[in-house]
RNA sequence: GAUUCCGUAGCUCAGCUGGUAGAGCGCUACGUUGACAUCGUAGAGGUCGUUGGUUCAAGCCCAAUCGGAAUCACCA
């Protein structure tokens, strides 16, 4: 029974229904192509923080037009699908809502009641999170879904701790790191956000030791921090403080004896040329500091107070109070020598803004050399490829100038850092918890607090969801994986890690490719933040306009790397799209019976085959470009075909024989446009998977499901060269009587007889054949097209040259002669232009000798065309 | 300071290995022709930021420069 479409699409009542049924019969599963080769893509796994937005509308719009493509071409598709536990960013979270709830804070909290909070908290997203991203039509395997903190994952960052640890290449050790007081954690340098801010520089006298009334004066934007210092520094070369190398100065306020040393690193031309050192609290002080055997003095508390080592005084200030009361003090004794504004780079931390604090602190690291270098081989290599190209030089750029990874955070969600100390003897063990101490026989083993960055987890992923360290069948089949996709904000915390990670411990590069694309912006260009309240919730976007003009607003027009600005006349737009295609499959199936006509190739006439050929190579192209990830080219030429040639010409042209008499024709067309559009939906079944999938439905002789059906393939057999050039020629001349129809004004209802002067037998031919269309589509009358009489009277005909013939309108008294002349006139005028230019490119004896063949006959023809237009033309106006 | 990106129609953006500048929206004028007014038809609109260079040929390659943005590193 055939079923009628209904008149207007309905997304809401197609999209949850389509979804469902896709994915109760497998269809997201690579078993569904068991013998094509592997394509596999990790998706980025959400954070459990909280809900979809539209950079995971984005990103994964891409995954899944990259998966479908693929699932399409016969391969094991799969993707897979997680989510990341995101340690601090979630703890931040429900520490909030426990605050909010029972007005606890974290220190009035056991860990195991915490933990029990935020379990509760990530399945709640991890629910929320999943339906979401199920709206978008994402077609991954939800039976393979990970978390970052689920059984195997923990195994595998064990395991990989483990690993990294045995090869030495994890430590614990004394290290300046930074600082979040707000959050009570250790953070890596990625972790940190640099913002400008207004500040102040302080220049302070540090009086000389055995100098009465002599003082070096030092310039900082930190004063509290002196409290730390345990020296002063120079540059060797400076002339000024010379004599001063070697002496020692007293700190004001403490009267710590502290050493001058002289040092490189210091700027003269900057400040005064003389830089306290507090190597407890600035990295490069840190540094200095080693070099000299300065000691390293903490004087902060976790909370960023300062604490009895600042001085009894001082004990218990928070950092910014501490502050004013050290410059009161020094004013007040003179030691303050002046104020000046200063503007500089403050650190914040990435999760709650809190400006951090670098200070030295216990913590485990991972040593980066020795895995930074492998990572930058293979990327030069081409073992992992970069599109677009330039990100390949960010990556390398960080990867080269990289420092140790702080990798403990004090926090309790997350992997607790798998190392035992044994209570009696002081061994430690790393990797799975032991039942006793091997040295000493002790049960009394004491596990690490901390728990690790958020990012070691996440670096495992492309493996750890696949099983690792068990040796799987997954594994084994699906890595490395076929590509990645993710935005360029993340290549530091996450692509880079993934590939020294995979490199580590599967000695294979986890990718072959690595799609980065932008971010989404507002109209105005500007992030969408919380903050700002300028985001875009795609279920809402999805609620009114459907997934797949969400999906099609995403995929085109964006070029990878490139950042979308949001504009809503876009999904307009797309919408519109849909309601066409819809349209032209309705029409189509009106006029197709329950079968498809068998025909032979002789039924066919030129406009199918124009759209045949059309089509073909159109899948070509479409084909190219999802090869080389161009999206936005691919989407754009199948939606160019569809609306441009199948709906505003093809289906036009074929109208008069489906409504005619003639059954071969009919038939002819009746299969054509069936196959056109089936191969429309196929092309852009990736892009808008849940319409072409309900269009598909409808089709007389469908397959099981459009999500499992094969891409179209280019076939040389369609292609048909004069078949186009022969309806460019119809499609010439139905313009050129438009275009005279428009400017004289003449309505569509005062039918015009059609004469042409041509010697050219075929277009004559082509001219007779297609009276019906040009009937249709041009208004032309029943009389059948025919040359023009030698004696007749010009001033009742209106012409044009279209395709290198001359065609005569019948209009008699609708012709008026000085518009004519005007319209002639303009076309001239163009004519010649281009054909001065033209000639003058041909003129060129180094184009002629240097262009290829190809080119400069192309221009030859141009040239003749233009000519014989123009002789036509020329010749008119004389008539007139 | 280093690196990168962007500058193309009124707006938002595409533009492939260099070979006659494109789309959507907007604008003008027509239009209820048996899929679609979420539409059709015809049209207007561009010295591709600027200046040099390479080339037979440059929006595309090179250099410089102006304007906007981003990332990294920072001088206390």
């Amino acid at each position: 029974m055939k079923r009628e479409m209904e008149k207007t699409y309905d997304p809401k009542k197609v999209e949850e229904r389509t979804y469902k049924w896709w994915k109760e019969n497998g269809w997201f599963k690579p078993e569904v192509n068991p013998d094509g080769k592997p394509y596999t893509i990790m998706m980025p796994p959400p954070n459990v923080t909280g809900q979809l937005h539209m950079g995971h509308a984005f990103d994964d719009t891409l995954q899944d037009t990259l998966i479908r493509y693929h699932r399409m071409l016969g391969e094991a598709a799969l993707w897979m699908p997680g989510m990341d536990h995101a340690s601090i960013a979630t703890e931040v979270k429900v520490l909030d809502k426990i605050k909010n709830e029972t007005g606890k804070t974290k220190q009035e909290l056991t860990r195991e009641e915490f933990l029990e909070e935020a379990w509760d908290w990530a399945d709640t997203y991890r629910n929320r999170i999943r339906e979401q991203i199920e709206k978008l039509g994402a077609s991954c395997d939800w039976d393979r879904e990970r978390f970052t903190m689920d059984e195997g994952c923990s195994n595998s960052v064990k395991r990989a701790f483990e690993d990294l640890y045995k090869k030495g290449l994890i430590y614990k050790g004394s290290r300046i790191i930074n600082w979040c007081p707000d959050c009570r954690t250790a953070l890596s340098d990625a972790e940190v956000e640099y913002e400008e801010q207004a500040g102040h520089m302080w220049h302070i006298r540090y009086p000389i030791k055995g100098e009465e009334g002599r003082y070096v004066t030092v310039a900082t934007t930190r004063p509290e921090t002196m409290l730390g210092d345990t020296g002063v520094a120079v540059n060797p070369n400076d002339e000024r403080y010379q004599d001063l190398v070697g002496k020692t100065v007293i700190l004001p306020l403490v009267g710590r004896e502290i050493p001058v040393v002289a040092d490189d690193y210091v700027d003269m031309t900057f400040g005064t040329g003389v830089v306290k050192m507090t190597p407890a609290h600035d990295p490069n002080d840190y540094e200095v500091g080693k070099r000299h055997n300065l000691e390293e003095i903490n004087i902060m508390n976790e909370d960023g107070s300062l604490n009895h080592l600042a001085g009894e005084k001082y004990e218990g200030l928070d950092r910014y109070e501490a502050r004013d009361v050290i410059v009161k003090e020094l004013d007040e004794l003179g030691y303050l020598d002046h104020i000046e504004d200063h503007v500089h780079n403050v650190g914040t931390c990435y999760r709650c803004g809190t400006t951090v604090e670098t200070m030295t602190s216990e913590q485990w690291f991972v040593a980066m050399q020795e895995l930074a270098k492998p990572a930058l081989e293979a990327v030069k290599e081409g073992k992992t490829r970069f599109i677009p190209d330039r990100f390949t030089k960010t990556y390398n750029n960080w990867l080269e100038n990289i420092r140790d990874w702080c990798i403990s955070r004090q926090l309790w969600w997350g992997h607790q850092i798998p190392a035992y100390t044994c209570k009696s003897c002081g061994e430690v063990i790393v990797g799975d918890q032991p039942k006793s101490c091997p040295t000493c026989g002790s049960t009394t083993l004491i596990q690490e607090e901390d728990v690790l960055d958020t990012w070691f987890s996440s670096g495992l992923w492309p493996f750890s969801t696949l099983g690792w360290p068990a040796e799987t069948e997954d594994l084994k089949k699906f890595y490395p994986n076929s590509a990645l996709v993710t935005g360029y904000d993340i290549i530091f915390f996450w692509v880079a890690r993934m590939i020294f990670m995979g490199l580590f411990e599967m000695g294979e590069v986890p990718f072959e490719d690595v799609y980065i694309h932008g971010l989404i912006r507002d109209s105005q260009g500007r992030k969408m933040s919380k903050s700002l309240g300028n985001g875009v919730d795609p279920l809402e976007v999805i609620d009114e306009f459907s997934a797949d003009a969400l999906r099609f607003s995403i995929i085109t027009g964006n070029a990878a790397g490139n950042d979308i600005r949001w504009q809503e006349e876009k999904l307009t737009a797309s919408r519109n799209f849909l309601n066409k295609l819809w349209n032209a499959a309705r029409f189509t199936l009106m006029n197709l019976e329950e079968t498809i006509p068998e025909i032979d190739d002789a039924s066919l006439e030129e406009s199918d085959k124009w759209i045949l050929s059309r089509m073909n190579r159109v899948v070509s192209e479409v084909r190219e470009n999802m090869d080389k990830y161009e999206l936005g080219l691919a989407a754009q030429k199948a939606y160019d075909f569809t609306w441009n040639e199948f709906c505003d010409w093809y289906i036009e042209l074929v109208k008069p024989r489906l409504y005619g008499e003639d059954e071969r024709s009919k038939n002819a067309a009746q299969h054509t446009l069936n196959l056109v559009l089936t191969n429309i939906l196929k092309m852009l079944h990736p892009v808008i998977p849940f319409i072409t999938e309900e269009i598909y439905g409808y089709l007389p002789e469908h397959g099981e499901a459009l999500i499992i059906e094969s891409f179209p393939q280019t076939d040389e057999a369609l292609d048909f060269p004069q078949e186009e050039r022969d309806v460019n020629y119809l499609m010439d001349v139905i313009r050129a009587i438009r275009n005279i129809r428009k400017n004289l004004n003449v309505p569509n209802s005062k039918k015009a007889s059609l004469y042409y002067k041509t010697d050219d037998r075929e277009k004559e031919a082509i001219l007779k054949r297609s009276h019906p269309m040009l009937m249709k589509l041009a208004s032309v009358s029943e009389e059948m097209p025919a040359a023009l009489p030698d004696e007749a009277d010009l001033k009742k005909y209106t012409s044009a040259v279209a395709g290198g013939t001359e065609i005569f309108l019948a209009l008699d008294d609708l012709v008026d002669k000085e518009k004519e002349i005007q319209r002639l006139s303009a076309e001239k005028e163009k004519l010649e232009k281009e054909l001065v230019k033209v000639s003058k490119k041909l003129e060129n004896p180094g184009f002629v000798q240097k262009a290829p063949e190809a080119v400069v006959n192309k221009e030859r023809e141009k040239k003749a065309a233009f000519e014989e237009n123009l002789k036509k033309i020329t010749d008119r106006l004389k008539d007139l």
